[in-house]
DNA sequence: CGCCTAGTTGAGGTAAGTCAATTCACGTGG
DNA sequence: CCACGTGAATTGACTTACCTCAACTAGGCG
């Protein structure tokens, strides 16, 4: 196990969301929203609107009290943690651009990673809700975030159900993804769990524009792959290297290259089914 | 691995909860409501009301809504799945007594059994905001439920803008729940990963009146067990002796008793910070 | 009675951990 | 400019926690 974090020596910042996704919603604030602010700029600054809008057709209203919630942006470095394990009616944040990770800390030194989060995720959006946050959250490289108080956001609840919706749709899609980690540790072994893994973030990343089938850019250490899989980081490392022996992929230089994809992929019997999202659900 | 679920040779069915929790929902259920339907009916009824009126004071339209929720009562025996991978478009249900487990099946035969479902509990409540389902449910006894439609559920939130914000509250205590659980498997050996689990289920148990710091009725076998904690049945046995052995806590005839209980809570480096809740967040 | 499932125990194998040494890239300060 | 420190990655040698296979007991039930 891997003690505390190092700050990683290089960082990858190519963080700016592709805008041709999410189509319907983009053309909906074009027809809508557009004299308000700029349209792009709307997309451009929030990622979370993207993501919510691909579950729920959101109304100009819902739009209004979404941007209204991105308030003060702030900005965070490696190894300063934005949420503690323990505290109290803090704020929630938005990720806009840069990786951050949650994370739990044992009484022994252990550190397990629940996730890593990409831009348009939310940040400690449950701690929020439970009102005490059971993890902690750190940047991974520098981070861009817009806060949202709590009270805020409750608020919004309130007043927009629709929204209220939308959230608890965004939980539990992040739900599903740590009940999948929880599944990858419980019973796949080291290989195919690190392939698994790799293949995951990879998809995840294709949906908000920043990665392909060829691979993507990744910030993360071996310390961060073996905090997150429960595996130590010498193990991780042995494994990396066999993938990239077998020609499958290959994980350098903070960039991660599917050398193979459709045979990783059936290596790790890989399927996103929960990660696939047909356009908006709720009219 | 444990490949496929066996019948419990013996079930449990002691899933009344005792009516002393809760008092500020109980209260105002009596005040507010008594004439409607018989008060302590509706607490018996619904575990679902103590738990989210624990977190939102639940209006007088709340709890009509709330109620109005509760249509076919359903029994499923032990065996018969409730939610099938992948299935599309099904219902949500509200578990009134009897063990539940969530679980996912890997091509390889294996089994992770995601979480354990007790009185008070969502079913599939994820599966239906996420419209497919990524896990199966199936029951651990035979088991009472009442099945909500997800139209019905989408409808409740749209009308009364707080219950859904409850309900997002019940997702984030769920998640939390998964989040502990992966914490155990990747960073927890076998003796205090056991140890770790006995205690939490105790806490929960004890939240719905259905245990204490003796011990709890369970119905789990130790295969059970062994795919929750990603440990071979073989192996938790073995845990499951060391653990009897040292005087703290011993499985036995679909019976947990917590030989000594702080012992065991320092052994297993337990604190249940998540589980805790001083009464309602939202006025 | 015999079958089935749950639980129990032993023997031996293996995946993954630990400890330790080395290399490399980068940054810093004399 | 080089010396030095530091964090990340790499590799080898050894240990161990947990798994697998297998045999056996005991209770429940048709």
């Amino acid at each position: 196990m891997a003690f505390l974090d190092h700050a990683p020596h290089r960082l990858s910042e190519n963080t700016r969301p592709q805008p041709d996704r999410n189509q319907s919603i983009v053309r909906f604030i074009r027809q809508n929203f557009a004299n308000e602010r700029g349209r792009e700029d709307i997309i451009e600054s929030q990622p979370l609107v993207r993501k919510l809008g691909a579950f729920v057709a959101l109304s100009e209203t819902e739009l209004c009290v979404l941007d209204g919630l991105h308030k003060r942006r702030r900005t965070f470095v490696s190894g300063r943690d934005l949420v503690l394990q323990g505290q109290l009616d803090h704020a929630a944040y938005i990720l806009i651009s840069g990786w951050a990770c949650s994370y739990k800390l044992l009484r022994t030194g252990q550190r397990q990673i629940i996730d890593f989060q990409v831009p348009g995720d939310f940040l400690g959006l449950r701690s929020v809700v439970l009102h005490i946050s059971d993890h902690s959250i750190m940047p991974v490289t520098k981070i861009e975030v817009t806060e949202v108080k709590a009270v805020h956001l409750l608020d919004a609840f309130a007043r927009t159900p629709r929204l209220a919706t939308a959230v608890l749709w965004a939980a539990s899609r992040d739900e599903a993804m740590v009940v999948e980690h929880l599944v990858g540790i419980g019973c796949r072994d080291a290989k195919v769990r690190v392939a698994h893994f790799l293949l995951e973030l990879g998809a995840r990343l294709t949906l908000v524009g920043m990665g392909t089938k060829t691979g993507f850019a990744c910030p993360l250490t071996q310390y961060h792959l073996a905090d997150a899989l429960g595996l130590s980081a010498v193990h991780v490392n042995r494994v990396l290297r066999y993938l990239r022996e077998q020609g499958l992929v290959t994980f350098r230089d903070d960039y991660v290259t599917f050398d193979n994809y459709d045979l990783l992929a059936e290596f790790a019997d890989f399927e996103l089914a929960y990660l696939d999202q047909a356009g908006p659900l709720l009219p």
